[in-house]
DNA sequence: GTTATTAATGCTTTAAAGGTATTAGTCTGC
DNA sequence: GCAGACTAATACCTTTAAAGCATTAATAAC
C-alpha cells in the first residue's frame, strides 16, 4: 500500500463519484477504478459498496477513510516539520557565556534569535572558558561565548569582540581620585588576580604587562570569579582587574578605573564544535555574525 | 513522496548503511542510493551527512525518522483495524428486545456474542415492538427482538421462537387450583388484555380465540405493559395473559397456568434493515442462527 | 423503449523504479 | 606510501506498475 493509494480512496470517499474524483486527481476514471479495486484486494476488504451507478462507503470503509486522512494529515505534518528543522526554525540551542558575556554582547544577540526563531528551545548556562570547552566537548552545550586563546582543535572559534579590563580601587584609595591613571603607578599595589591555572595566558599577559611598567606584582591572592575579585577590593585587601562591562554591576566601596596606555584585554569569541552541522547553531551564527557586522558599521561612523 | 519512500530511508537511517539496507529491502544499492537522493530533493531537504565512506543521520533526518516510523506504524495499524472491522470484530451493535426476549433466548445470545467479541461496543434497549421499528427506522437501533407479525418490507424478519402466553389469575381464584385449564372455563371472567392499537394481530388473534372457545371476553382494562397487568391481577382486577417466560418475575399474589388447548402465542422474530450490511450485525445474525439451530436440535432430542 | 449516466474491462502507452557494470573517493594494513 | 578493500555515486539498460483510450454493461430517468 502507498500514499496515492490512500489520496485516490479519500477522493473517491468523498466525491462518491468514480469519475469526479478522478477528474480532481487529474487521471481518468479507469485508472481510479482500477487503483481501488487493488487496494481493496490488497487489504482484502471491500471498503465500497457499489451498484452500475452509485457508491458509497462500507462500515469498514468509514474506518478507512477516518485512517488515511489522519496518515495524509500527518505525512504532510512530518514533511513540513522536517523542513523547519533543516531551516533550524525549530530545535533547541544551549549557550555558555561568561559572567561579562551576558552583560555585553550576548542579551542583544540573543533577544534577536528569539525574535526571529521563536519555536527553538534556548537554555543558557553562565560558565567560565574552561567548562565551556568541557561542556562543548561533553556535547552539553551548543555554544560557547569564551575567551581566548584556546587551542582545541575540534573547535571553530570566532573573536567577536575586544574586552579592555579595568582597575578595580576601594572608593578611599589615594589613587581613585586621579583622572589619569596608569600601570606604573601601582607598582606598589597589592594584586588580587583571579587563578594562574583558570587562564594562564591571561595570567601571564597581566604579569608581562606589569614588567613592560617596571615591577613585578605582588599578589596576595588568587580568587576566581570577578565577582569575588571586588568583594575583596571592596574590602580593601588590594586591588584587581575585572571586564569592563562588569562596572555595572554596582558596589559603592569601589571605583572603577581605565588605565591609559597598555592594560590588560582580553578577546571574546564564540566557540563551537566542528562537527556541529545542527541548523539552529547555522543560524545563531548568522546572527552572530549580523551583529557584529553593526558593531564595525557603528565604530567606524 | 510515497510509504516506500519512507520504508527505504528508515532502513538506512537504521542500518546507516546503503549496502546492507538494500539487502535487508531485497534490492540493490544504487537504486536505493537514487531512491534516497530522489527524496531528499522533493523534501529539499538533506537527511543524511554522507562521506565516500560513511552515512549518518543530519539533524533533520532525525526528525524525519521519528515521524517516518509513526507513519509507518500508524499505516499498519489502520490496515488491521480496517481489517477487524470488516470483519465484525470491532465496531457497535446496539440491540432493542421485548421483555420477555429479555428473559429468554436473547441473554445466552448476548454472552454468546461478547465472548466471541469482546471489542464490540453494546448498547442494549428494552423497546416494545412498534418502538423497536421507530427505532430501526431511525437508525437508532440495529437489530430488534420483536413480535410479528410486521408488515414493514425494509426490514428482514427471522422467526426465532414460538412464544405461549399464559393466563395469570389471582391466587385466590376458584380455578387458581384446577390442573387443567381451558380457555371456556374463562368464559365469566374479567380480561385485562394489551392495548388493542399495541399489537391489533394479537388482539384480534385473542377475541378469536375466545370466539372459538364460545364467548365473547369482557374486556375490563386495556393496559400497556406485562408487568403492569400481572399487578392488577394481583390486586384482583382479573386475569391476564402475560409470555410464559414472565412468570419468573415472581408476585406471591399470583399464579400462572397454561392453557390446555388452544393458547395465545406469539411469534418471535429478529428484525435488521435490508440495507444494513454493518459487518458485527452479521456476526450477530450468525451467532443467533447458531444458537436457533442448537434449540431446535435439543428440541428433537 | 430510448437515452444518459456511471463503473468496469481490454488493450496500449508511459513513466517510475530496479538491475548491472563501473567509477571515485576513503580507510586499513603491510 | 602504496595496494587492496570498502562504499556511495553515476551511467545505461530493463522491468514493472500505473495511466490513458476505447469500449462494455448495467441502471435510472424520461
Amino acid at each position: 500500500m502507498e500514499l496515492h493509494d490512500l489520496r485516490y480512496f479519500v477522493a473517491v470517499a468523498e466525491d462518491l463519484h468514480f469519475g469526479r474524483a478522478a477528474e480532481r486527481l487529474h487521471m481518468t476514471q479507469p485508472a481510479l477504478s482500477r487503483q481501488i479495486q487493488a487496494l481493496e484486494a490488497e487489504l482484502d476488504v471491500q471498503l465500497f459498496q457499489r451498484t452500475k451507478r452509485s457508491v458509497k462507503l462500507t462500515i469498514a470503509g468509514q474506518t478507512f477513510l477516518e485512517e488515511a486522512k489522519q496518515i495524509l494529515c500527518h505525512t504532510e505534518q512530518a514533511i513540513q516539520i522536517t523542513r523547519r528543522v533543516a531551516r533550524g526554525e525549530v530545535g533547541q540551542l544551549r549557550l555558555s557565556f561568561t559572567a561579562s558575556a551576558l552583560r555585553s554582547v550576548l542579551p542583544e544577540m540573543v533577544r534577536m534569535f528569539r525574535d526571529r526563531y521563536p519555536d527553538v528551545q534556548l537554555t543558557m548556562n553562565e560558565r567560565c572558558t574552561n567548562d565551556q570547552i568541557i561542556a562543548l566537548q561533553n556535547h552539553q552545550t551548543d555554544v560557547g561565548f569564551l575567551y581566548l586563546p584556546v587551542s582545541e582543535k575540534w573547535l571553530t572559534l570566532k573573536p567577536i569582540a575586544e574586552e579592555v579590563w579595568l582597575v578595580a580601587l576601594p572608593r578611599k584609595h589615594p589613587l581613585a581620585n586621579q583622572k589619569q591613571l596608569t600601570l606604573s603607578a601601582l607598582a606598589k599595589e597589592a594584586f588580587i588576580l583571579h587563578p594562574r591555572q583558570e587562564g594562564p595566558a591571561f595570567y601571564n599577559q597581566i604579569i608581562r604587562l606589569c614588567e613592560q611598567a617596571g615591577f613585578y606584582p605582588n599578589v596576595v591572592q588568587e580568587v576566581e570569579t570577578s565577582q569575588t575579585r571586588v568583594g575583596l577590593v571592596a574590602a580593601g585587601m588590594g586591588i584587581a582587574f575585572v571586564p569592563e562591562h562588569l562596572q555595572t554591576v554596582g558596589d559603592t566601596e569601589v571605583i572603577y578605573r581605565r588605565l591609559s596606555g597598555s592594560a590588560p584585554q582580553l578577546e571574546l569569541a564564540i566557540a563551537y564544535r566542528r562537527d556541529n552541522f545542527s541548523p539552529v547553531v547555522q543560524q545563531f551564527l548568522h546572527i552572530v555574525e549580523e551583529r557584529i557586522q553593526k558593531s564595525v558599521r557603528e565604530s567606524v561612523a
